[in-house]
DNA sequence: AAAAGGGTTATGGTCAGACAAATAACATCT
DNA sequence: AGATGTTATTTGTCTGACCATAACCCTTTT
């Protein structure tokens, strides 16, 4: 009905399509869209086609879709940002820079209470405490603190880190089923202050992430990075 | 092969019997792993079926396909987080709090440097700047300094934003075909620390977002959350 | 008037078959 | 050896038919 001087419309036609006709206004917030039998036969396409189509924009918010009641344009379209979380050195790397990595401290310890809490472990659990360094062209890129259940990843007692970091290890050791991840932003302190050349009290950009394994906690991991980084995504 | 004692295999099962594999380190990161029409003989389904089972578990990152040459487990997998970003206000009605709202400050003016070339405006294009401050249960819960592009957007002019904020009109008023957001870390200074009862140079932890619409930049906007907030997603 | 029941209908999903597109692997030619 | 062409294999997508499931809505019952 709309693109017949091609040759024939996918999936990916009727897509644009559809937005088309939402971002244009001709389908307002709220109201309701054709059904997919409708669509199909505008469309010159199966429904399975159509349905597709319409799966994608309700999965990245656009559309609401319920049985029976049909498919109505999201009143407030939800804004969901995907951010890709690359490891550090492939993240360095893709900027041309040479990656380079320090060892700042290494201990084994009880955990903390605040640590114990988040990770659901017995009070006083074994746990390997790193702190690393990641740079870019030698200058700091990223502060790493992180904690590994001992527990759950016994041979991680066994492993020095002092040649590369902790995170590519475990991405090697272990399997996780579960991961939450935070951004925050937070205060400059200590160590992890001066490894990032940073004053006491400056804002740093930090990422959490926990992850577990069928309910067991195998890591937590706080990233902190240098002055004025920024996560971006686009679409 | 695997689940013969339930009645009949669907997508969802045969997705989570590959993640199951994949988790349990069955098919090694970087493995092959067999083709589609194998697969869906062992599940006993159609290929159709396994197709929709790896495209899936490939857009979550976890595999990596390439005609002829077959689909593998990705050697990292591409960790990739995504955050809902929804309407202040229902954000804080969510959590059963009242929303409040406060208008600080409305003014045309010519649009500084950095925001001209943020925006790709000509310099000292016309821009409606606005401050705010959303509250939950009266208590500061985020500030809101936004910029509209008066060219693409005239009628803001003549909207006060007394009453509601500048993001729920644009939501009617304006669709979008292109957004860019980035989480940072910023130090609070003068009126949004102010505003969210912080002291000066506190660490705050922000949103900007920017929208444009079919090539013409509509609205910027950084948003300043409370002390301690965080962005959290768990998969 | 409220509750229960059943028909209708839109979306959700599966299936088998077909063809298209990409490309790794092999064969051939210079 | 190196460039070029061919083939086979794997994923990508579409089709049309079919059944499943949720839920709106009207009818019947209480």
């Amino acid at each position: 009905m709309s693109d017949l001087g091609s040759d024939k419309a996918n999936f990916r036609d009727v897509k644009a399509d559809i937005l088309r006709r939402i971002t244009d206004g001709d389908w307002q917030p709220g109201a309701l869209v054709p059904g997919e039998v409708d669509l199909a036969a505008a469309f010159g396409v199966a429904r399975a086609t159509v349905n597709r189509a319409m799966r994608e924009l309700t999965e990245e918010g656009l559309l609401e879709r319920r049985r029976k009641a049909g498919t109505r344009v999201r009143v407030s379209p939800l804004r969901s940002a995907r951010f890709e979380i690359p490891l550090v050195r492939a993240e360095i790397e893709a900027t041309g820079a040479v990656y380079g990595y320090r060892l700042l401290s290494r201990a084994v310890v009880a955990a903390p209470d605040g640590m114990a809490g988040r990770l659901a472990l017995a009070h006083g659990a074994r746990l390997l405490h790193l702190t690393c360094l990641h740079l870019a062209d030698l200058v700091p890129y990223q502060h790493e603190e992180r904690w590994i259940n001992l527990a759950a990843q016994p041979a991680a007692e066994y492993e020095d880190f002092a040649a590369s970091g902790p995170n590519e290890w475990l991405i090697r050791a272990a399997p996780f089923s579960e991961v939450e991840i935070s951004f925050l932003a937070m205060a400059a302190v200590g160590e992890a202050a001066q490894a990032l050349n940073l004053s006491e009290g400056e804002p740093v950009f930090a990422v959490e992430r926990t992850t577990w394994w069928q309910g067991q906690a195998i890591t937590h991991v706080r990233l902190g990075f240098a002055r004025g980084h920024r996560m971006t995504t686009r679409y």
